[in-house]
DNA sequence: ATTGGCACTCAGGAACTCCGAGTGCCAATG
DNA sequence: CATTGGCACTCGGAGTTCCTGAGTGCCAAT
């Protein structure tokens, strides 16, 4: 009873400071809220919440701030995942349903998952790793270059150019791009390194510096750089807030151009319906100390492929986005699956 | 004489804003470029040059502000392209010699010329338009679903989905992709349309649905998507200059996320050496008044074949700004003749 | 045409005051 | 013993005023 309304009080002063974006009192709090208690009351809760690490005064005479605590025990254990109304689900669906390939889907996703947030919305590009070859080709762009295609049945593209050492015959590429096709066509991505054993042998001992190049460029296209994609949007959110910045905005924009900083903040691809928050300081990532990220991994079938979410101030609305980060992982999943 | 003079002034008035950010005073100015006169001479000078439009007072009390105007007499008539130093021209090159592919090689350029301006960087995908087809690939996904990729002869490779009404049986999509490689196979994107004319008409009445579906595709991906991409880099570079902002960075940035925006900053590919100034208003792109964009085009051998440029405040360093441009577009245009 | 002199202007910083929202503590209360 | 009204205290931020100095325009002298 008495914990129940300190939890009360926590999750009225997260709810306010996220809307008002000040510091709020204790007057402010019963005015707003109808907890049936008197101001003194809830300046005591206030203050065993202080003790507790979940709040916090900018400075003496002023209002609260939840802590990066504060926001975790909210999300934890205060919010309720606000469904979407209908027509933001009919919004949403329209939205994505007519792309025309992957690059426009993921295009499309990260500007709905921006607009709808109002936050910076990251998707990364389906992981090959789980998918299958749906199709490699080996083409010859000049006599001493040759490009690898590799298309997975998620109808993602990846290609790599080779430069060799001596001229190529014409004869010697298409006979590569058969067997190779032959060898590793219509199976999974993670067995093409095996199936890849012994490949570069069954060629004559002169061709074989060609081969092996084909060879290798394969492997990587098909391990290495298989969910290192990861697009980006929305980033004039940031500057949404009026302009009292709370973080410091250069460094987060900085950060949000690695592509390696991308993949840390999403993190790995959580389960099912499971919606992963990182709160502040919880994101060891150089320059987002201020920033929060929701996300989700989002599946094609029933196979995890890949994951998006949204980056935003700590004191984001976290219901709100958790929801529709959801939501868009649902859609975009489907999508992916119809095709 | 006197002209020259006025000029000088002018030229000063810039470099001082530049690089001080801060409105110039008659004082300052012989203090610390040494034109042989006295303060009093200069201010009449600026007086002029008040008059003429090329400088403003931003109050009454303070000292001078180069217009738009200002700006673009300077690029126009004052500035000198300065030479990049040989370390510099090391760096470029090696910094872009080992990409792996189209990819790469855009992501790197975008990357570097971001990092040498300290400017936001825009790089525009090499147009199909001037160059040929390399390979058309026609593949199913699913009996309802086709894939169609063009690989061009500079590496890049663009692709569509395709869904049918009516399942397609394997061996048509067979005929289809050996049929139509045969027609459009390394003949150059402007000639597609015209090649292709005809081509539905050489199938049986009841596959020209789809046959239909894969020329449209196919002239899509040869004519309109021919030039829409434009890789973008360095927007933290937007929150550098002191925290004092001239320009509305919300609007900036909101603008910087339309891809069209872009294709219309960058502006027609120029040709050669010239590089291309838009000054503040002269960009008629909402939100970018004041804004300044230095673009150049880049060839591979002799043609033409997209744009590139920085996008920065009004206040930029014009000189280096145009030097760099020039500088990551010839050897851009190298990297890619070389392959 | 150039220059030194001079009166004038005014943005922006420093110093100051003041208000009120907010706090902690305490004694009273059901 | 949790709750509450009362009360003294704190102090950030808004508002005001003052003042300085960089910068200007104009004019008479060279």
């Amino acid at each position: 009873m008495l914990e129940d309304r300190r939890l009360a009080v926590l999750r009225a002063i997260v709810d306010d400071y996220v809307t008002t974006q000040e510091p709020v009192g204790s007057k402010a709090l019963v005015e707003r809220h109808n907890l049936g208690v008197s101001p003194a009351t809830i300046r005591n809760d206030m203050a065993a919440l202080e003790d507790e690490g979940y709040i916090t005064q900018p400075h003496t005479s002023a209002g609260r701030v939840p802590t990066d605590l504060g926001y975790r025990m909210f999300v934890d254990r205060l919010s309720t995942v606000k469904p979407l109304t209908s027509a933001e689900r009919k919004a949403i669906q329209s939205f994505l349903e007519d792309a025309v390939d992957l690059d426009d889907v993921m295009a499309r996703t990260v500007r709905l998952l921006s607009q709808v947030t109002r936050e910076v919305a990251l998707v990364q590009y389906p992981t090959l790793s789980r998918s299958s070859v749906r199709h490699v080709e080996v083409v010859s762009l000049s006599t001493t270059r040759v490009l690898v295609v590799l298309i997975a049945d998620t109808g993602r593209v990846d290609q790599r150019s080779i430069d060799t050492a001596a001229p190529i015959e014409e004869s010697l590429v298409a006979d590569v791009r058969a067997r190779i096709a032959l060898v590793i066509g219509g199976r999974r991505f993670v067995e093409v390194p095996d199936l890849l054993a012994g490949f570069v042998e069954s060629f004559e001992a002169h061709d074989r510096a060609f081969v092996t190049a084909v060879a290798a460029s394969v492997m990587e296209l098909a391990v290495e750089k298989s969910d290192q994609r990861v697009m980006i949007g929305g980033t004039a959110n940031l500057t949404r807030r009026g302009d009292g910045l709370p973080m410091n905005l250069q460094s987060v924009l900085e950060a949000l151009e690695e592509q390696v900083v991308l993949l840390k903040l999403l993190g790995e691809a959580s389960a099912g319906d499971s919606i992963l928050v990182r709160i502040g300081h919880e994101n060891a990532v150089q320059g987002m100390e201020a920033t929060s990220v929701v996300s989700t991994g989002y599946a094609r079938g029933n196979e995890l492929v890949a994951s998006l979410g949204v980056v935003g101030p700590t004191h984001m609305d976290y219901a709100s986005n958790m929801a529709s980060v959801h939501a868009v992982a649902q859609y975009l999943g489907r999508i992916l699956s119809d095709q």
